[in-house]
DNA sequence: CTGTTAGCGCGTTCAT
DNA sequence: ATGAACGCGCTAACAG
């Protein structure tokens, strides 16, 4: 920078100015700085820029996988918005563990980021709320924590769950349908439950559920055991993603028909669910969306730079889209917002 | 750091040394020191810590879209060995696109990453090793640049699609195969079609190729005009994960039965294709190990900070994962190294 | 409208 | 083995 202010004729503080456009500076001299930069090639330094503004204009990301859709879409969103604003982003990945998290984020604060995105892992055990974070802004998505300083933005878990659910008893008949869940200490596996809990007892069934198909193999030995079992379900919710694959998996590895014999309703969309055979009927929800309003969510927290004592709680919508895997019959799909 | 430095009794100096271990200490002092980090609950500044010492402990990743599983398991992969080194990674998307590309990896300059892993777009554009990079260690993955200072890695492209093509003319005895391809400028597409365009011609067969299959519409118009016309393709090979979903869009849309009206094989497996109907035969990549791998020689090159005139070449080797979309009729999927 | 001074929080260099 | 002074590259605050 001094290189610039000596070739351009001017105080190192007018090539600041410049550049930040923070206060008048005649074009005339402001040209001559111009020409200066191009001619040494001259980048600000943003690490020393940031030590002295305190403003490091990056923005940390915390998701719990990168191969999960899901995640990579919000993730994929996010950075969208935060190019839009100038904005770099620092990502990296919990494995759905509380205390990687908890570190990773200890770490994006001593990189001083100006505020953090989190899908928080467990639901009791994320410590992102703690002292130490309460001088930065975070928003969390897709599953929030208990604390309600923080802004949050999520979907409508319970409600879609109990739609689709309600679909499967009014529709076709069901009458035993298994929750197959990934995790128990999820937020969002959680709210799914109990929408599908709701709609069993409105119908008068018995719920029966499972928590442990965080795997292929114990999905699998999960579902074996339930059809072998007397009074088996007929059908199948599954609370997300990759809760879907693996049953999937163990269905037609047993070469049980969907949705002759079992049929099966999910909980999020991925690209291959109209392609499958049969296709699938799941609960949508707008990942991309999700990304972008927590992006801009937090942004807004950045720009105005308060701390409220009550943050906002954003829902969004889900659809159910009807293809052919809980027993319709349509040719395409149908969206039920 | 200075208050830690007063509630120690010490100088700041002593301090750095404690944190760095950069030079002899008394443990009694340095036992002081943690006491008064932890009363204090200090975190080093890392911005100022690179600001000094010019180490910013980041590294930049630089992928065309999150939401191909391929990149993002790369990418999810190039984080975990980031963290190992306690780095933290700048992630940002290109959308394929060489000047948003150019401009993310000037960014990530002015904020002094260590090194820069690319996925680098265009194959021609791709502005990556112009001289205001020549500073900073980069690897690109998956596809190459024109560049021979750059380490890359990538995978066996050509003979993987060779392959998987010859597999379609010896076993099933296809005659006309068509190549779909995503976008006639990249580097995986190129050595993919050269692959199928030898293992066509050492059949004596007619290549026939498209390369605009970069979305769900024009992919099914093509497909559509193909189908058609006299003599239509009685397989086809697709060149990456989104050419085959498009194509199996396509096809299931217009009715087509895989394999026996239209055989199809593609290159890079995903999450689904095992359970698909029918199962896909495709030739695979360890998108992990691409990730992993590209990570580590960054780190290394970072460690030795050498800029040879030569790079390293790695090529990590596909398997064709035979499956029922050949025409095979295995039970299970078998596969080839 | 522009230049000067000071210091953000560290680590390097030299002294002790 | 430890501390003091200085500077990394930049900008806030104040002069002029």
């Amino acid at each position: 920078m001094n290189d610039v202010a000596r070739v351009a004729g001017v105080g190192t503080m007018t090539v600041s100015r410049v550049l930040n456009g923070s206060a008048n500076v005649t074009e005339e001299t402001a040209k001559r700085v111009y020409r200066a930069i191009e001619k040494l090639g001259y980048r600000p330094n943003e690490m020393a820029r940031a030590l002295r503004s305190f403003k490091s204009r990056t923005i940390g990301l915390i998701v719990p996988y990168l191969f999960d859709p899901f995640f990579a879409t919000c993730a994929h969103a996010v950075n969208t918005v935060a190019r839009e604003h100038n904005y770099s982003v620092i990502l990296t990945t919990s494995n759905e563990d509380p205390v990687t998290e908890f570190n990773e984020a200890q770490s994006m604060l001593q990189r001083h980021v100006e505020g953090m995105l989190i899908i928080p892992a467990d639901i009791r055990k994320s410590r992102v709320s703690q002292a130490e974070f309460a001088g930065t802004h975070i928003v969390t998505l897709d599953r929030p924590v208990h604390d309600a300083r923080l802004d949050s933005v999520q979907v409508q878990n319970q409600s879609g769950a109990k739609r689709a659910v309600q679909h499967l008893i009014q529709q076709h008949d069901h009458k035993r349908i298994l929750f197959l869940g990934f995790n128990r200490n999820l937020y969002t596996v959680r709210s799914r439950f109990e929408g599908y809990r709701r709609a069993m007892q409105e119908s008068h069934l018995e719920p029966s559920a499972t928590f442990d198909c965080s795997s292929e193999e114990t999905t699998a030995e999960i579902i074996d055991n339930q059809l072998q079992g007397k009074n088996p379900p007929t059908a199948f919710f599954t609370a997300n993603n990759l809760t879907t694959r693996y049953s999937l998996h163990a269905l037609l590895e047993k070469g049980v028909r969907v949705p002759e014999e079992v049929a099966l309703v999910g909980f999020d969309d991925f690209e291959l669910a109209d392609i499958l055979h049969p296709t699938l009927t799941v609960v949508r929800q707008p990942a991309s969306e999700l990304g972008r309003v927590a992006a801009n969510l937090l942004f807004d927290r950045i720009k105005r730079d308060e701390f409220p004592e009550e943050g906002s709680r954003i829902v969004l919508p889900v659809e159910l889209v009807i293809r052919r895997s809980c027993g319709c019959k349509a040719r395409h799909s149908t969206v039920i917002a």
